[in-house]
RNA sequence: GCUCCCAUCGUCUAGCGGUUAGGACGCCGCCCUCUCAAGGCGGAAACAGGGGUUCAAAUCCCCUUGGGAGCGCCA
Protein backbone atom coordinates (compact mmCIF):
# COMPACT_ATOMS: atom_id res chain seq x y z
CA UNK A 1 0.00 0.00 0.00
CA UNK A 2 1.05 3.25 -0.88
CA UNK A 3 0.69 6.49 1.15
CA UNK A 4 -1.98 8.39 -0.61
CA UNK A 5 -0.53 12.03 -2.00
CA UNK A 6 -1.14 14.68 0.70
CA UNK A 7 -3.42 17.13 0.81
CA UNK A 8 -2.99 19.70 3.70
CA UNK A 9 -4.47 23.08 4.51
CA UNK A 10 -3.76 26.57 5.81
CA UNK A 11 -7.59 27.53 7.27
CA UNK A 12 -6.86 31.44 8.69
CA UNK A 13 -9.38 33.16 10.51
CA UNK A 14 -8.83 36.80 9.14
CA UNK A 15 -9.34 38.96 12.05
CA UNK A 16 -5.91 40.80 11.85
CA UNK A 17 -2.72 40.93 10.05
CA UNK A 18 -0.79 37.41 9.72
CA UNK A 19 2.08 36.72 12.06
CA UNK A 20 4.73 34.46 12.40
CA UNK A 21 3.58 31.85 14.23
CA UNK A 22 0.42 31.53 12.07
CA UNK A 23 3.08 31.51 9.11
CA UNK A 24 4.69 29.17 9.89
CA UNK A 25 1.62 26.59 10.03
CA UNK A 26 1.21 27.87 6.47
CA UNK A 27 5.02 27.36 5.71
CA UNK A 28 4.49 23.72 6.86
CA UNK A 29 1.88 23.13 5.93
CA UNK A 30 2.83 24.09 2.06
CA UNK A 31 6.26 22.69 2.19
CA UNK A 32 4.18 19.05 2.65
CA UNK A 33 1.82 19.55 -0.20
CA UNK A 34 4.43 20.08 -2.10
CA UNK A 35 6.91 18.45 -1.29
CA UNK A 36 5.24 14.96 -2.12
CA UNK A 37 3.45 16.18 -4.88
CA UNK A 38 0.22 16.77 -2.78
CA UNK A 39 -2.12 19.90 -2.95
CA UNK A 40 -2.62 22.51 -0.41
CA UNK A 41 -5.63 24.22 0.02
CA UNK A 42 -6.73 27.67 1.64
CA UNK A 43 -9.42 27.97 3.42
CA UNK A 44 -10.64 31.20 5.14
CA UNK A 45 -12.25 30.50 8.73
CA UNK A 46 -14.70 33.34 8.88
CA UNK A 47 -17.77 32.03 10.37
CA UNK A 48 -17.27 35.03 13.61
CA UNK A 49 -18.41 37.80 11.27
CA UNK A 50 -18.05 40.22 14.14
CA UNK A 51 -14.13 39.67 14.15
CA UNK A 52 -13.26 38.64 10.63
CA UNK A 53 -12.78 41.41 7.59
CA UNK A 54 -12.78 40.45 3.94
CA UNK A 55 -10.15 43.18 3.89
CA UNK A 56 -7.75 40.90 6.59
CA UNK A 57 -8.41 38.05 4.35
CA UNK A 58 -7.43 39.90 0.96
CA UNK A 59 -4.47 40.87 2.59
CA UNK A 60 -3.19 37.92 4.12
CA UNK A 61 -3.49 36.57 0.34
CA UNK A 62 -1.38 39.37 -0.44
CA UNK A 63 0.94 37.89 2.66
CA UNK A 64 0.93 34.28 0.81
CA UNK A 65 1.28 35.35 -2.55
CA UNK A 66 4.39 38.02 -1.49
CA UNK A 67 5.52 34.82 -0.10
CA UNK A 68 5.42 32.63 -2.46
CA UNK A 69 3.45 30.15 -0.95
CA UNK A 70 0.69 30.29 -3.45
CA UNK A 71 -2.40 27.56 -2.84
CA UNK A 72 -3.62 24.82 -4.98
CA UNK A 73 -7.10 25.10 -3.88
CA UNK A 74 -9.37 27.73 -2.61
CA UNK A 75 -10.37 31.57 -2.80
CA UNK A 76 -9.57 32.97 -6.60
CA UNK A 77 -8.25 29.35 -7.02
CA UNK A 78 -11.26 27.28 -7.39
CA UNK A 79 -11.35 23.64 -5.98
CA UNK A 80 -13.76 20.37 -5.72
CA UNK A 81 -14.85 21.48 -2.66
CA UNK A 82 -16.07 24.99 -2.70
CA UNK A 83 -17.33 27.30 -1.54
CA UNK A 84 -13.58 28.42 0.20
CA UNK A 85 -15.06 30.74 2.95
CA UNK A 86 -16.40 29.38 5.88
CA UNK A 87 -19.13 32.12 5.84
CA UNK A 88 -20.64 30.51 2.57
CA UNK A 89 -20.81 27.37 4.16
CA UNK A 90 -23.47 27.79 6.29
CA UNK A 91 -26.06 24.71 4.60
CA UNK A 92 -23.25 22.72 4.86
CA UNK A 93 -23.24 23.15 8.18
CA UNK A 94 -26.56 22.99 9.07
CA UNK A 95 -27.39 19.76 7.67
CA UNK A 96 -24.63 18.03 9.79
CA UNK A 97 -26.11 19.85 12.53
CA UNK A 98 -29.51 18.57 11.99
CA UNK A 99 -27.92 14.84 11.53
CA UNK A 100 -26.18 15.16 14.81
CA UNK A 101 -29.47 16.55 16.32
CA UNK A 102 -31.39 13.49 14.74
CA UNK A 103 -29.27 11.07 15.95
CA UNK A 104 -28.91 12.59 19.89
CA UNK A 105 -25.29 13.33 19.14
CA UNK A 106 -26.23 17.04 19.59
CA UNK A 107 -28.89 19.10 21.76
CA UNK A 108 -30.15 22.58 21.90
CA UNK A 109 -28.61 24.24 24.75
CA UNK A 110 -30.53 27.82 25.84
CA UNK A 111 -28.39 28.90 28.31
CA UNK A 112 -27.28 32.10 28.91
CA UNK A 113 -23.66 33.71 28.30
CA UNK A 114 -24.22 34.94 31.83
CA UNK A 115 -25.65 31.86 33.53
CA UNK A 116 -22.63 29.78 31.26
CA UNK A 117 -20.13 32.51 33.02
CA UNK A 118 -21.83 32.42 36.45
CA UNK A 119 -21.59 28.55 36.43
CA UNK A 120 -17.64 28.37 35.05
CA UNK A 121 -17.00 30.91 38.23
CA UNK A 122 -18.38 28.62 40.82
CA UNK A 123 -17.02 25.70 39.25
CA UNK A 124 -13.88 27.34 39.12
CA UNK A 125 -14.13 28.48 42.74
CA UNK A 126 -15.04 25.18 43.83
CA UNK A 127 -11.61 24.05 42.15
CA UNK A 128 -13.59 21.94 39.53
CA UNK A 129 -12.35 22.45 35.99
CA UNK A 130 -14.56 24.72 34.42
CA UNK A 131 -16.89 22.70 31.72
CA UNK A 132 -20.41 22.82 31.12
CA UNK A 133 -22.75 21.44 33.85
CA UNK A 134 -25.07 19.91 31.25
CA UNK A 135 -28.29 22.19 31.58
CA UNK A 136 -29.69 21.44 28.49
CA UNK A 137 -28.22 17.98 28.51
CA UNK A 138 -31.25 16.68 29.05
CA UNK A 139 -33.91 18.80 28.06
CA UNK A 140 -37.22 17.21 27.19
CA UNK A 141 -38.81 17.32 23.57
CA UNK A 142 -41.91 19.63 25.58
CA UNK A 143 -39.49 22.07 27.26
CA UNK A 144 -37.06 22.64 24.16
CA UNK A 145 -40.78 23.53 22.61
CA UNK A 146 -41.44 25.75 24.86
CA UNK A 147 -38.36 27.70 25.24
CA UNK A 148 -38.66 28.03 21.57
CA UNK A 149 -41.92 29.37 21.70
CA UNK A 150 -40.50 31.80 24.65
CA UNK A 151 -38.41 33.02 21.31
CA UNK A 152 -35.41 32.22 22.86
CA UNK A 153 -32.72 30.84 20.18
CA UNK A 154 -30.60 28.03 21.25
CA UNK A 155 -26.84 27.32 20.15
CA UNK A 156 -26.65 23.59 19.22
CA UNK A 157 -23.99 21.44 21.99
CA UNK A 158 -21.99 18.44 21.07
CA UNK A 159 -23.12 15.88 23.42
CA UNK A 160 -20.13 14.12 24.49
CA UNK A 161 -20.30 10.55 25.20
CA UNK A 162 -19.56 9.74 28.57
CA UNK A 163 -16.83 6.92 29.65
CA UNK A 164 -14.98 6.76 26.81
CA UNK A 165 -11.37 7.15 25.85
CA UNK A 166 -10.48 8.75 22.51
CA UNK A 167 -6.89 7.94 21.02
CA UNK A 168 -5.01 9.20 18.43
CA UNK A 169 -1.82 8.98 17.00
CA UNK A 170 -0.39 12.67 16.93
CA UNK A 171 3.19 12.49 14.13
CA UNK A 172 5.18 14.55 16.75
CA UNK A 173 3.89 13.60 20.25
CA UNK A 174 2.71 10.17 19.59
CA UNK A 175 0.29 8.53 20.94
CA UNK A 176 -2.47 10.29 22.71
CA UNK A 177 -4.95 9.26 25.14
CA UNK A 178 -7.93 11.42 26.42
CA UNK A 179 -10.99 10.71 28.30
CA UNK A 180 -14.07 12.31 27.46
CA UNK A 181 -14.94 12.72 30.90
CA UNK A 182 -12.39 15.98 31.19
CA UNK A 183 -14.23 17.23 27.72
CA UNK A 184 -17.63 18.93 28.87
CA UNK A 185 -20.10 19.28 25.91
CA UNK A 186 -19.11 21.75 23.49
CA UNK A 187 -20.70 24.90 20.67
CA UNK A 188 -20.93 23.36 17.43
CA UNK A 189 -23.29 26.52 16.49
CA UNK A 190 -24.03 29.35 17.81
CA UNK A 191 -27.30 31.11 18.59
CA UNK A 192 -26.81 33.30 16.04
CA UNK A 193 -27.04 30.13 13.76
CA UNK A 194 -23.03 30.19 12.12
CA UNK A 195 -20.79 27.10 13.06
CA UNK A 196 -18.29 27.30 15.72
CA UNK A 197 -14.55 26.59 15.04
CA UNK A 198 -14.29 22.61 16.40
CA UNK A 199 -17.20 21.97 14.00
CA UNK A 200 -16.77 23.52 11.01
CA UNK A 201 -12.89 23.05 10.67
CA UNK A 202 -13.01 19.48 11.14
CA UNK A 203 -16.23 18.54 8.98
CA UNK A 204 -13.92 21.30 5.95
CA UNK A 205 -11.06 19.00 6.34
CA UNK A 206 -13.15 16.08 5.92
CA UNK A 207 -15.06 17.67 2.88
CA UNK A 208 -12.10 18.85 1.42
CA UNK A 209 -10.25 15.96 1.31
CA UNK A 210 -7.46 16.84 4.09
CA UNK A 211 -5.01 13.82 4.94
CA UNK A 212 -3.11 16.16 6.93
CA UNK A 213 -2.95 18.51 8.97
CA UNK A 214 -0.41 20.39 10.80
CA UNK A 215 -1.34 23.26 13.45
CA UNK A 216 0.12 24.27 16.81
CA UNK A 217 0.12 22.56 19.93
CA UNK A 218 -2.85 25.05 21.28
CA UNK A 219 -4.62 22.84 19.04
CA UNK A 220 -3.58 19.51 20.88
CA UNK A 221 -6.47 19.34 23.36
CA UNK A 222 -8.76 20.26 20.82
CA UNK A 223 -8.56 17.46 18.49
CA UNK A 224 -10.24 14.35 20.93
CA UNK A 225 -13.43 16.77 20.56
CA UNK A 226 -12.72 17.16 16.38
CA UNK A 227 -12.16 13.40 16.12
CA UNK A 228 -15.57 13.05 17.88
CA UNK A 229 -17.75 15.65 15.91
CA UNK A 230 -15.99 13.26 12.71
CA UNK A 231 -16.72 9.83 14.32
CA UNK A 232 -20.22 10.69 15.14
CA UNK A 233 -20.66 11.96 11.34
CA UNK A 234 -18.80 8.88 10.05
CA UNK A 235 -16.17 11.37 8.33
CA UNK A 236 -12.65 10.48 7.94
CA UNK A 237 -10.29 12.22 10.58
CA UNK A 238 -6.76 13.32 8.62
CA UNK A 239 -3.39 12.61 10.27
CA UNK A 240 -2.60 15.41 12.75
CA UNK A 241 0.70 16.61 13.99
CA UNK A 242 1.05 19.51 16.12
CA UNK A 243 4.23 21.34 16.85
CA UNK A 244 5.84 23.47 19.78
CA UNK A 245 4.49 27.28 19.45
CA UNK A 246 6.82 29.74 18.74
CA UNK A 247 7.36 32.03 22.02
CA UNK A 248 8.45 35.25 22.31
CA UNK A 249 12.08 36.02 23.29
CA UNK A 250 10.82 36.38 27.00
CA UNK A 251 9.70 33.06 26.72
CA UNK A 252 5.98 34.38 26.88
CA UNK A 253 3.35 33.53 23.99
CA UNK A 254 4.53 35.71 21.04
CA UNK A 255 2.56 38.62 20.60
CA UNK A 256 3.99 42.59 19.65
CA UNK A 257 5.42 42.77 22.89
CA UNK A 258 8.14 40.37 22.81
CA UNK A 259 9.48 41.41 19.51
CA UNK A 260 6.89 39.61 17.11
CA UNK A 261 5.88 41.47 13.95
CA UNK A 262 3.44 40.86 11.23
CA UNK A 263 4.07 40.11 7.57
CA UNK A 264 3.30 43.42 6.88
CA UNK A 265 5.67 44.91 9.13
CA UNK A 266 8.23 42.94 7.99
CA UNK A 267 7.64 43.27 4.68
CA UNK A 268 7.58 46.98 5.26
CA UNK A 269 10.74 46.90 7.36
CA UNK A 270 12.79 45.57 3.97
CA UNK A 271 12.48 41.69 5.33
CA UNK A 272 12.60 39.57 1.69
CA UNK A 273 10.33 36.35 1.87
CA UNK A 274 13.53 34.19 1.37
CA UNK A 275 14.61 35.27 4.79
CA UNK A 276 11.10 35.08 6.90
CA UNK A 277 10.81 31.43 4.87
CA UNK A 278 14.23 30.38 6.00
CA UNK A 279 14.04 31.44 9.57
CA UNK A 280 10.49 30.26 10.09
CA UNK A 281 11.26 26.66 8.30
CA UNK A 282 14.22 26.11 10.71
CA UNK A 283 11.90 26.81 14.61
CA UNK A 284 10.50 23.75 15.31
CA UNK A 285 12.28 21.98 12.13
CA UNK A 286 15.68 20.99 11.42
CA UNK A 287 17.52 20.80 8.11
CA UNK A 288 20.42 19.09 7.04
CA UNK A 289 22.08 22.22 5.63
CA UNK A 290 22.50 25.55 7.36
CA UNK A 291 22.59 26.98 3.45
CA UNK A 292 19.85 29.48 2.71
CA UNK A 293 16.66 27.06 0.52
CA UNK A 294 14.17 28.15 -1.88
CA UNK A 295 11.07 27.32 -1.43
CA UNK A 296 11.61 24.17 -3.37
CA UNK A 297 14.47 23.12 -1.17
CA UNK A 298 12.57 23.80 1.62
CA UNK A 299 10.50 21.28 0.59
CA UNK A 300 12.33 18.61 -0.42
CA UNK A 301 13.95 18.59 2.78
CA UNK A 302 10.79 18.50 4.81
CA UNK A 303 10.52 15.75 7.03
CA UNK A 304 7.26 15.89 9.65
CA UNK A 305 9.53 13.09 11.46
CA UNK A 306 11.56 16.31 11.93
CA UNK A 307 9.57 18.46 13.61
CA UNK A 308 9.78 19.20 17.04
CA UNK A 309 7.71 18.73 20.04
CA UNK A 310 9.30 21.72 22.08
CA UNK A 311 8.33 25.33 21.82
CA UNK A 312 10.99 27.78 20.20
CA UNK A 313 11.83 31.61 21.28
CA UNK A 314 11.50 33.84 18.25
CA UNK A 315 15.15 35.61 17.66
CA UNK A 316 15.02 38.86 15.88
CA UNK A 317 19.14 38.27 15.46
CA UNK A 318 18.21 35.00 13.68
CA UNK A 319 16.02 36.73 11.46
CA UNK A 320 18.60 39.24 10.63
CA UNK A 321 20.88 36.35 9.63
CA UNK A 322 18.69 34.92 7.63
CA UNK A 323 17.58 38.39 6.20
CA UNK A 324 22.44 38.57 5.40
CA UNK A 325 21.79 35.15 3.42
CA UNK A 326 18.79 35.94 1.17
CA UNK A 327 20.65 39.29 0.26
CA UNK A 328 23.93 37.63 -0.26
CA UNK A 329 22.19 34.50 -1.91
CA UNK A 330 19.87 37.48 -4.19
CA UNK A 331 20.66 37.63 -8.07
CA UNK A 332 21.66 41.49 -8.55
CA UNK A 333 18.06 41.65 -10.49
CA UNK A 334 16.40 40.59 -7.93
CA UNK A 335 18.30 43.13 -5.47
CA UNK A 336 17.10 45.84 -8.32
CA UNK A 337 13.49 45.39 -8.00
CA UNK A 338 13.99 45.23 -3.81
CA UNK A 339 16.29 48.21 -3.52
CA UNK A 340 13.77 50.26 -5.62
CA UNK A 341 16.58 52.79 -6.20
CA UNK A 342 16.39 53.13 -10.12
CA UNK A 343 15.98 56.49 -9.59
CA UNK A 344 18.55 57.18 -7.68
CA UNK A 345 21.15 56.20 -10.09
CA UNK A 346 21.88 56.55 -13.64
CA UNK A 347 20.53 54.10 -16.21
CA UNK A 348 22.68 51.10 -16.77
CA UNK A 349 25.05 51.75 -13.58
CA UNK A 350 22.70 49.45 -11.48
CA UNK A 351 23.61 46.08 -11.36
CA UNK A 352 27.12 47.24 -10.74
CA UNK A 353 26.60 49.45 -7.76
CA UNK A 354 24.31 46.64 -6.40
CA UNK A 355 27.29 44.20 -7.02
CA UNK A 356 29.57 46.90 -4.83
CA UNK A 357 27.25 47.54 -2.00
CA UNK A 358 25.66 44.27 -1.95
CA UNK A 359 27.71 43.03 0.89
CA UNK A 360 27.38 45.69 3.18
CA UNK A 361 23.53 46.35 3.00
CA UNK A 362 20.42 44.40 4.99
CA UNK A 363 17.33 46.52 3.97
CA UNK A 364 16.62 48.81 0.66
CA UNK A 365 17.40 51.76 2.48
CA UNK A 366 20.92 50.64 3.30
CA UNK A 367 21.36 50.26 -0.39
CA UNK A 368 19.85 53.76 -1.35
CA UNK A 369 21.83 55.36 1.04
CA UNK A 370 25.34 54.49 -1.05
CA UNK A 371 23.32 54.88 -4.28
CA UNK A 372 22.87 58.86 -3.03
CA UNK A 373 26.62 58.99 -1.44
CA UNK A 374 28.22 57.51 -5.08
CA UNK A 375 25.91 59.71 -7.50
CA UNK A 376 23.74 61.70 -5.66
CA UNK A 377 25.47 65.63 -4.69
CA UNK A 378 28.92 65.57 -2.33
CA UNK A 379 27.11 63.28 0.66
CA UNK A 380 27.02 64.89 3.89
CA UNK A 381 29.99 63.84 6.04
CA UNK A 382 29.80 62.71 8.81
CA UNK A 383 32.03 63.40 12.33
CA UNK A 384 34.85 60.41 11.63
CA UNK A 385 35.13 61.60 7.45
CA UNK A 386 35.55 65.41 8.94
CA UNK A 387 38.19 64.71 11.59
CA UNK A 388 39.52 62.40 8.59
CA UNK A 389 39.30 64.97 6.30
CA UNK A 390 41.01 67.68 8.26
CA UNK A 391 43.53 65.69 9.16
CA UNK A 392 44.63 64.47 5.96
CA UNK A 393 44.85 68.58 5.25
CA UNK A 394 43.75 70.78 2.09
CA UNK A 395 47.12 70.43 0.20
CA UNK A 396 46.53 66.58 0.33
CA UNK A 397 43.06 67.43 -1.00
CA UNK A 398 44.36 70.11 -3.34
CA UNK A 399 46.85 67.83 -4.85
CA UNK A 400 43.79 64.72 -5.24
CA UNK A 401 41.51 67.68 -6.56
CA UNK A 402 44.24 68.74 -9.29
CA UNK A 403 45.30 65.00 -10.34
CA UNK A 404 41.46 64.31 -10.81
CA UNK A 405 40.97 68.03 -12.94
CA UNK A 406 44.56 66.58 -15.10
CA UNK A 407 42.12 63.52 -15.88
CA UNK A 408 43.55 60.97 -13.24
CA UNK A 409 39.47 60.65 -11.57
CA UNK A 410 39.51 56.59 -12.52
CA UNK A 411 40.27 54.84 -8.92
CA UNK A 412 43.88 53.46 -9.91
CA UNK A 413 44.67 56.18 -11.71
CA UNK A 414 43.65 58.91 -9.09
CA UNK A 415 45.50 56.15 -6.57
CA UNK A 416 49.22 56.35 -8.57
CA UNK A 417 49.09 59.88 -9.13
CA UNK A 418 48.31 60.56 -5.42
CA UNK A 419 50.69 57.65 -4.41
CA UNK A 420 53.19 59.49 -6.12
CA UNK A 421 53.12 63.10 -5.38
CA UNK A 422 52.03 63.47 -1.80
CA UNK A 423 54.52 59.94 -1.11
CA UNK A 424 50.96 58.59 1.00
CA UNK A 425 49.93 55.02 0.60
CA UNK A 426 47.50 52.72 2.52
CA UNK A 427 45.18 53.99 5.07
CA UNK A 428 46.75 57.24 4.76
CA UNK A 429 45.94 57.48 1.33
CA UNK A 430 42.68 56.08 0.76
CA UNK A 431 40.87 56.45 4.10
CA UNK A 432 41.08 60.67 3.19
CA UNK A 433 39.62 59.76 0.46
CA UNK A 434 37.03 57.51 1.14
CA UNK A 435 35.78 60.25 3.54
CA UNK A 436 36.04 62.99 0.97
CA UNK A 437 34.51 60.63 -1.72
CA UNK A 438 31.58 59.13 0.32
CA UNK A 439 31.38 61.04 3.28
CA UNK A 440 32.00 57.78 5.88
CA UNK A 441 34.76 56.38 7.15
CA UNK A 442 33.27 52.90 6.37
CA UNK A 443 31.55 51.27 3.45
CA UNK A 444 32.39 49.09 0.30
CA UNK A 445 35.48 48.40 -1.41
CA UNK A 446 36.39 51.78 -2.98
CA UNK A 447 37.61 51.18 -6.49
CA UNK A 448 34.09 50.09 -7.61
CA UNK A 449 32.61 53.50 -6.13
CA UNK A 450 35.01 56.01 -7.21
CA UNK A 451 34.71 54.28 -10.74
CA UNK A 452 30.95 54.27 -10.46
CA UNK A 453 31.38 58.26 -9.64
CA UNK A 454 33.16 59.65 -12.68
CA UNK A 455 35.42 62.11 -13.03
CA UNK A 456 33.22 65.45 -12.28
CA UNK A 457 31.74 64.05 -9.10
CA UNK A 458 34.72 62.97 -7.67
CA UNK A 459 36.43 66.39 -8.53
CA UNK A 460 33.45 68.03 -6.92
CA UNK A 461 33.64 66.47 -3.88
CA UNK A 462 37.56 66.52 -3.51
CA UNK A 463 37.26 70.36 -4.27
CA UNK A 464 34.78 70.46 -1.49
CA UNK A 465 37.33 68.92 0.75
CA UNK A 466 39.77 71.63 0.05
CA UNK A 467 37.51 73.63 1.76
CA UNK A 468 36.25 72.03 4.08
CA UNK A 469 40.30 71.13 5.21
CA UNK A 470 40.78 74.99 4.87
CA UNK A 471 38.08 76.11 6.78
CA UNK A 472 38.80 74.27 9.38
CA UNK A 473 42.44 75.72 9.50
CA UNK A 474 41.66 78.93 9.17
CA UNK A 475 39.13 78.50 12.73
CA UNK A 476 41.62 76.95 14.40
CA UNK A 477 44.24 79.90 13.52
C1' G B 1 -8.06 24.04 40.15
C1' C B 2 -8.33 19.95 36.42
C1' U B 3 -6.47 17.74 31.76
C1' C B 4 -2.68 17.79 28.25
C1' C B 5 2.13 19.18 26.08
C1' C B 6 7.33 20.44 26.58
C1' A B 7 12.68 20.52 28.75
C1' U B 8 20.67 19.72 25.12
C1' C B 9 25.22 26.04 24.88
C1' G B 10 21.95 32.89 25.95
C1' U B 11 18.86 31.47 21.22
C1' C B 12 17.57 27.82 16.97
C1' U B 13 18.96 22.83 16.94
C1' A B 14 21.74 17.52 15.85
C1' G B 15 21.60 13.34 18.97
C1' C B 16 16.84 8.45 18.89
C1' G B 17 21.69 3.16 25.02
C1' G B 18 28.34 3.32 24.15
C1' U B 19 29.96 10.54 20.64
C1' U B 20 36.22 14.30 22.74
C1' A B 21 27.82 15.93 23.17
C1' G B 22 28.00 18.15 16.57
C1' G B 23 26.21 22.51 13.72
C1' A B 24 23.95 27.53 13.21
C1' C B 25 22.76 32.61 15.31
C1' G B 26 24.80 35.96 18.67
C1' C B 27 29.50 37.02 21.38
C1' C B 28 35.14 37.09 21.53
C1' G B 29 39.95 36.54 18.92
C1' C B 30 42.90 35.94 14.44
C1' C B 31 43.47 36.19 9.02
C1' C B 32 42.18 38.98 4.63
C1' U B 33 42.07 44.29 3.96
C1' C B 34 41.88 51.44 2.59
C1' U B 35 37.56 51.08 6.44
C1' C B 36 33.04 48.67 7.78
C1' A B 37 30.85 44.62 6.14
C1' A B 38 31.23 40.03 3.47
C1' G B 39 34.51 35.72 3.51
C1' G B 40 38.11 32.21 5.99
C1' C B 41 40.04 30.20 10.62
C1' G B 42 39.78 29.58 15.90
C1' G B 43 37.55 30.26 21.00
C1' A B 44 34.16 30.62 25.29
C1' A B 45 29.30 28.46 25.90
C1' A B 46 24.58 23.12 27.13
C1' C B 47 22.36 17.68 28.56
C1' A B 48 17.12 21.70 34.74
C1' G B 49 17.36 18.61 39.59
C1' G B 50 16.61 13.88 41.98
C1' G B 51 15.59 8.83 41.84
C1' G B 52 15.41 4.31 39.17
C1' U B 53 16.24 0.46 34.67
C1' U B 54 21.02 -1.11 32.40
C1' C B 55 27.61 -3.56 32.04
C1' A B 56 26.59 1.40 30.00
C1' A B 57 21.65 6.94 30.12
C1' A B 58 21.51 13.47 27.09
C1' U B 59 18.88 9.19 25.08
C1' C B 60 14.14 4.50 28.55
C1' C B 61 10.76 4.97 33.30
C1' C B 62 9.11 7.83 37.72
C1' C B 63 9.08 12.22 40.76
C1' U B 64 10.31 17.40 41.48
C1' U B 65 11.07 22.04 39.33
C1' G B 66 10.38 25.31 35.42
C1' G B 67 7.79 26.80 30.91
C1' G B 68 3.45 26.36 27.60
C1' A B 69 -1.58 25.01 26.03
C1' G B 70 -6.70 23.74 26.72
C1' C B 71 -11.00 23.74 29.91
C1' G B 72 -15.23 30.07 25.33
C1' C B 73 -21.79 30.92 21.55
C1' C B 74 -12.47 32.90 19.67
C1' A B 75 -9.99 30.29 16.18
Amino acid sequence: MSEPTPKTRFAPSPTGALHLGNLRTALFNALLARGHGGRFVLRIEDTDRERCSPEAAQALMGNLRWLGLDWDEGPEAGGPAPPYHQHERGAIYDAYCARLEAEGHAYPCFCTEQELEMARRAQRAAGQPPRYPGTCARLSAEEVARKRAEGREPALRFRVPPGEEVRFHDRVHGEQRFRTDDLGDFIIRRADGTAAYLFSNAVDDALMGITDVLRGDDHLTNTPRQLLVLAALGLPAPRYGHMGLILGDDGAPLSKRNGSRSVDELEAAGYLPEAILNYLARIGHAYATEAPLGLEGLAEGFDTARLSPSPSRFDPDHLRHWQDEAVQAATAERLRLWLAMDALVPPGYVEELINAVRGNIRFPADGREWAKRVFGPPPALDADAEAAIEAAGAAFFETAAAAAEEGYNRFQGLRGALQERTGRKGKRLLMPLRAALTGRCSGPELQPMVDLMGGERVTARLRRAVEVAAEERAQEG
